[in-house]
DNA sequence: CGGTATCCTATTAGATACTG
DNA sequence: CAGTATCTAATAGGATACCG
């Protein structure tokens, strides 16, 4: 049970125990802060290491598996694959294929995707122009803590 | 070298090779695209599983370790105490430590942290709101292909 | 081209025990 | 309280081979 599965632990059809799934909304601002809530999971497929980059990417257009690949930089097919299905399953990227030789795949972002792919850009966008300081910050904490 | 490593590969004071860091800029809308940039990994740290969830915890106040443990449901002392390190590194946390007995430790998020978390804060808020859309995306999916 | 299947390694996360 | 150290389990990730 590894290979091309959905990222998650079990989920993709199987049922978690009923202990598990309560104690979502309680007195949380947000339920994700609960485990065990689902938003944690379609959190994670959005902001993880290749959903992020994979979503990002899709946001300017549809793209096929190669042309996301060499834009991915460093992504495996493997984990493309695993992304684009992680997303597709939420719900946030669109899958099209025509069963044409050779074979021709399209994904692009639903809705839903776009907009979480905006709210992801612009979080890229924030941290990518701000480097400077963090890269400052890393060197006091280094010069401070590194030296142990 | 393990342990409490600041989450990623070295970098916490050795230095990569200089193949692996020039081709950051190119002709990428965004550096992140490229692997081996910097901004790849402070992406990761406030996206990750527990970095998100911490930076949000944080947005609405400052917290101490075990208030923060107790907010972040289900990290362990380990992941939070590394979170909160790869963070403060990342000059997205600041730590404001009280030598008294018992210590007392304060997190809060800095200006910069407080930005990011924002705009963290908008892509879970959104994600939770539509999740009714993604749970029904997965049943689409699962019922097309789960069968197999 | 657009993937899957398999095998194997590396990284991450958790439990537990211990310290100032 | 606020962690660190250590050991182990789970998961992510990569290389390779193969298929429609």
């Amino acid at each position: 049970m590894d290979s091309t599965a959905p990222t998650d632990g079990q989920q993709a059809s199987a049922e978690k125990p009923a202990t598990e799934r309560a104690d979502c909304v309680e007195e949380l601002a947000f339920d994700v802060f609960a485990k065990a809530c689902p938003s944690r999971a379609t959190l994670a497929h959005a902001t993880g290491r290749w959903g992020s980059l994979t979503l990002g990417a899709l946001y300017d257009g549809t793209l096929r598996f190669n042309e996301l690949r060499r834009r991915v930089d460093g992504v495996s097919e493997k984990m493309l694959s695993q992304t684009l299905h992680a997303l597709e399953r939420d719900g946030l990227v669109h899958r099209e294929a025509q069963l044409t030789n050779p074979p021709r795949v399209d994904y692009e972002l639903t809705p839903l995707g776009s907009e979480v792919a905006e709210r992801l850009l612009q979080l890229i966008h924030l941290v990518e122009g701000r480097m400077d300081e963090v890269l400052r910050a890393r060197e006091r904490y280094d010069a401070a803590r590194g030296g142990r």
